[in-house]
RNA sequence: GGGCGUGUAGCUCAGUUGGUUAGAGCACCGCUCUUACAAAGCGGUGGUCGGGGGUUCGAGUCCCUCCGCGCCCA
């Protein structure tokens, strides 16, 4: 008993919470629940803008299945803001769902049984059948809406869940959804305040239409597909001698909606035609021959049609040429069924009315057959592959329809607007730089103003009403407004203030406007919705304008943008100042991963069998805005990684590492050394950060870590463990403590899940909460150490391995002299540190000779078994 | 067709304003059961830097040109 008490080494170790054996495993959920409880990545609100660090993060669309690149993109969001939050700024890192949108409907549709028509009345009680039906139930508008809300419940879900096992460190109280009343208030608001200012108008103009969908389509929406097509070559008369003048066209079928024929003003061939007029084969319709500089002379025969609206470059003629109107395509994609007044001769009507109510294709048929009959079309259609204009989401070809849609000003047709937006792009901080680029030819690039209606049901209502005159015909020049306070409104729902809904549809009552708005007219605003724009002003006062806005590169036409204009249009600034762009994801064949390939991995399933912090290794590892193979391989590198934290730091603590101490406890010039280049390498990852370059961080933050644990760890083993004494015991040991301190600061924002771990065996609270290390903090410690120092060393020290591994030997053996023959730099570096560097080599003497190239020799001692 | 990016070891990637014999990890080969770590450690092999031309005392790096790949826009 005595004896006990009176042995101090018998009382408790240095740090007693540090487990026998460390093991990664279920530090996920451990640490998972611990952030959540203890509020690690809660937005502390008391801090004033300067003192924030704001993120406009991407709203995952959650109808959409996870996937690799939400992993990879999301990560390097969360490096950037947990650096930012180990420098003392408060973090603002809300997360929205994005749940606007033909993926949710068509989902909802499916699963419920269910359709949405928009002139039936909400149904309070609607329950939707427990299995979807063979015939879809019809319900409203909100009714459907509800049913949205509801599916999308299960998949945000699914999506909290794999950010948080990820590590993710938002703040989740400060969620939002696209579709949400504060979504849907802010969005009518700004669509409100747009409006006033004239920046909101609807026109009544051609429009890019999908036929299955059975809604508009913006410019950014749009996509070309190569398509095999054919040119139909057919004779248009001429009407003052009747010679024939041939055209080319993939597109037949429009010949009833012909308005002219166009050749280059330049082409010699057509230059007599100008002026003249020709008749349309089979409906005989007098149409004037015309020029414009878009007639491509190569392109057919060198001369074109233009109708009413075959496809983009009809509507500029149209509009520059001042061409008539003959529409012939409904919005159903079918020929329009009542024979057009123009067509006047009695084979023009019959050959309209063969093709009447067709489908284009079947039209196209039918006029072929027709045009062949007549001898007006010369062979067989000629086929070639050709750009077809495609909705991205859609699967047919685009027709052009005039409607009644709602715009707003982007710069498309305003060039003072256009320039402000080009210099907004230019403001931008661009991570990497060249992504600016995009932005810029895509404003550039624009032909018309941002057409934001959609023909569609699950999105926020456009927040207009229109008044009925006598005759129950909506007067649309003086749409009926809510107030700001009314907000949000469905105008299919609600009734204008002043009226009644019984006065919904009555001559002298209203109609609401029946559209929603696009997706990107409400995600341009996320900094709005997250940030209590109008909701919460003081918040509001503390995150805008955002600092950084992180998303992919095929989205900077539409999202980026977007959210630019909006802001600029409404607050007149940016709305961040950095824009940090992530790469794609490919498969080891160097493809785009995706699902119709079948090469997509649950991202769930890669976290359990490799380990969050392994995965996260890998997505860090894909420097910002390049596309990045998908590598298991970069994943064991990760994990390996995190063991080695885990067993390096247990290491140091056994040794009885420590953080207390002064500079002038730091005696040892090996300690220094290490110490001084420590400094370099927290510069060099704190510059990366500050340039959004989280992988240059990691990279700086791991060479420093492995060649730690090889060379400096064995260095300093002996002497820590008293073999020079207690002064150069406790040199090491606080030498030893600094730098685990820092590379698990270093590391926490890559590994959160090691480092915070190893952080709870011998801190308080989490390294995430911590502060970032100060170069000059631990350079105080280096005294003027030389930080290159350490790399001299543990070249010579592999020289006198390499003796021993090509004697094929233990490096336990023990070697009675080495020469070491090395340039002078080398060998006053190596001297610095000569006895740390002999013991761990376990060189008895040290022979040193100057020379060009570094090499070791040695005897060595091979005692006998 | 136009724009941007990219091509470095078998694979994944670093290579700062042009400056000694081009680096790392994985894989591979060899060694060592060493007391933090054998799912480990130590050592090593491996590249005419996509091809060609040019500028320069000197080019992976700058210029021209061609080729491959990716994305964006037509």
């Amino acid at each position: 008993m005595s004896e006990l008490v009176e042995c101090p080494l018998m009382e408790q170790p240095l740090y007693p919470l540090m487990p026998e054996k460390p093991t990664l495993d279920g530090v996920e959920q451990r640490f998972v629940d611990r952030w959540q409880e203890q509020g690690v990545y809660r937005f502390d609100r008391s801090r004033d803008r300067s003192g924030v660090f704001s993120i406009d993060t991407p709203p995952p669309t959650v109808s959409g299945s996870l996937h690799v690149g939400h992993v990879f993109s999301y990560t390097h969001t969360d490096c950037i803001a947990r650096y930012q939050r180990m420098t003392g700024k408060s973090v603002f890192y809300p997360m929205g769902w994005d749940d606007n949108g033909l993926p949710t409907e068509r989902r909802v549709q499916n699963y419920f049984g269910v359709r949405c028509d928009p002139s039936l009345p909400y149904d309070p009680n609607f329950e939707p059948p427990a299995e979807p039906g063979k015939n879809q139930i019809a319900i409203s508008r909100r009714n459907f809406v509800e049913l949205c809300e509801r599916l999308t419940v299960e998949d945000e879900k699914a999506f909290e869940e794999l950010w948080r096992r990820l590590g993710i460190s938002v703040d989740w109280d400060h969620t939002y959804q696209t579709i949400d009343s504060n979504a849907r208030s802010a969005s009518q608001r700004a669509f409100l305040r747009n409006l006033a200012r004239g920046e909101a108008y609807q026109s009544e103009a051609p429009t890019l239409w999908d036929v299955t969908f059975q809604t508009a389509v913006a410019q950014a929406e749009l996509e070309d597909r190569e398509r095999e097509g054919a040119y139909h070559r057919v004779g248009f008369k001429r009407t003052d001698n009747g010679e024939p003048i041939f055209i080319e066209t993939t597109r037949p079928e429009m010949l009833p909606a012909c308005v002219a024929l166009v050749a280059n003003p330049d082409d010699p061939r057509y230059q007599p035609l100008f002026g003249k007029t020709v008749k349309t084969p089979v409906f005989g319709v007098e149409v004037p021959v015309v020029a414009h500089r878009l007639a491509d002379p190569e392109k057919g025969s060198g001369i074109a049609m233009i109708c009413t609206f075959g496809d983009v470059t009809d509507v500029i003629w149209w509009r520059e040429l001042q061409l008539d109107t003959r529409p012939i395509i409904g919005w159903d994609g079918r020929i329009l069924r009542e024979t057009p007044h123009w067509i006047t001769s009695e084979a023009g009507i019959a050959g309209y009315e063969a093709m009447a109510g067709n489908t284009v294709h079947t039209a196209r048929e039918r006029l072929v057959g027709l045009l062949q009959d007549s001898g007006d079309m010369v062979g067989e259609a000629r086929k070639i592959m050709h750009p077809v204009k495609f909705f991205e989401k859609g699967d047919k070809p685009l027709e052009i329809v005039t409607t009644r849609q709602w715009y707003i000003k982007n710069g498309g047709r305003d060039l003072d607007l256009r320039t402000e937006l080009v210099e907004r792009g230019r403001q931008i901080n661009w991570h990497p730089d060249h992504m600016g680029v995009r932005y810029n030819n895509w404003v550039e690039g624009l032909t018309g103003d941002w057409l934001i209606s959609r023909q569609r049901f699950f999105g926020v209502p456009i927040p207009v009403w229109y008044p009925l005159d006598e005759d129950s015909n909506p007067i649309y020049d003086s749409p009926i407004v809510p107030s700001e306070d009314q907000l949000p409104v469905d105008p299919a729902a609600d009734a204008p203030s002043g009226y009644t809904n019984a006065q919904r549809g009555v001559a002298g009552g209203f109609i609401g406007d029946p559209d929603v708005m696009d997706t990107w007219a409400t995600s341009s605003l996320t900094p709005q919705i997250a940030g209590g724009w109008e909701r919460d002003n003081d918040l509001w006062s503390r995150v805008f304008p955002f600092n950084v806005r992180p998303q992919a590169h095929e989205i900077i036409r539409t999202w980026l943008f977007s959210t630019v204009v909006r802001a600029h249009l409404e607050e007149g600034v940016l709305p961040w100042s950095d824009a940090s762009i992530s790469g794609w994801i490919l498969d080891p064949d160097r493809k785009k991963m995706s699902k119709s390939k079948g090469n997509v991995v649950t991202p769930m399933g890669l976290l359990d069998e490799h380990g969050s912090d392994a995965v996260r290794y890998w997505a860090a590892s894909g420097r910002p805005g390049t596309d990045t193979a998908f590598d298991v391989g970069q994943m064991k590198i990760g994990r390996r990684l995190a063991i080695k934290v885990l067993n390096a730091s247990k290491f140091a603590l056994s040794l009885e590492a420590i953080t207390e101490g002064s500079p002038a406890d730091i005696t040892e010039p090996l300690d220094r050394a290490m110490l001084a280049q420590l400094a370099v390498v927290v510069d060099e990852a704190t510059a990366a950060f500050e340039a959004f370059n989280y992988t240059k961080a990691l990279e700086a933050a791991e060479q420093f870590f492995w060649q730690f644990c090889d060379d400096y760890v064995e260095l300093v083993k002996d002497r820590v463990y008293g073999g020079s004494g207690d002064a150069a015991a406790k040199s090491g040991k606080l030498a030893l403590g600094i730098a685990t301190e820092t590379y698990l600061k270093l590391f926490a924002p890559f590994l959160p899940f090691v480092t915070d771990e190893v952080w709870s065996w011998w801190q308080t609270g989490s390294v995430h909460a911590s502060t970032w290390p100060v170069s000059a903090d631990i350079r105080a410690f280096a005294a003027d150490a030389d930080p290159s120092v350490i790399g001299h060393v543990s070249n010579v020290l592999s020289q006198l391995r390499k003796v021993k591994s090509d004697a094929q030997v233990s490096m336990r053996t023990e070697m009675s002299s080495a020469t070491i023959t090395a340039p002078s730099a080398v060998i006053a570096a190596a001297k610095t540190v000569e006895k740390d560097l002999l013991t761990a080599a376990r060189v008895h003497a040290a022979n040193w000779v100057e020379g060009t190239e570094l090499s070791a020799t040695g005897e060595l001692i091979i005692e006998a078994k």
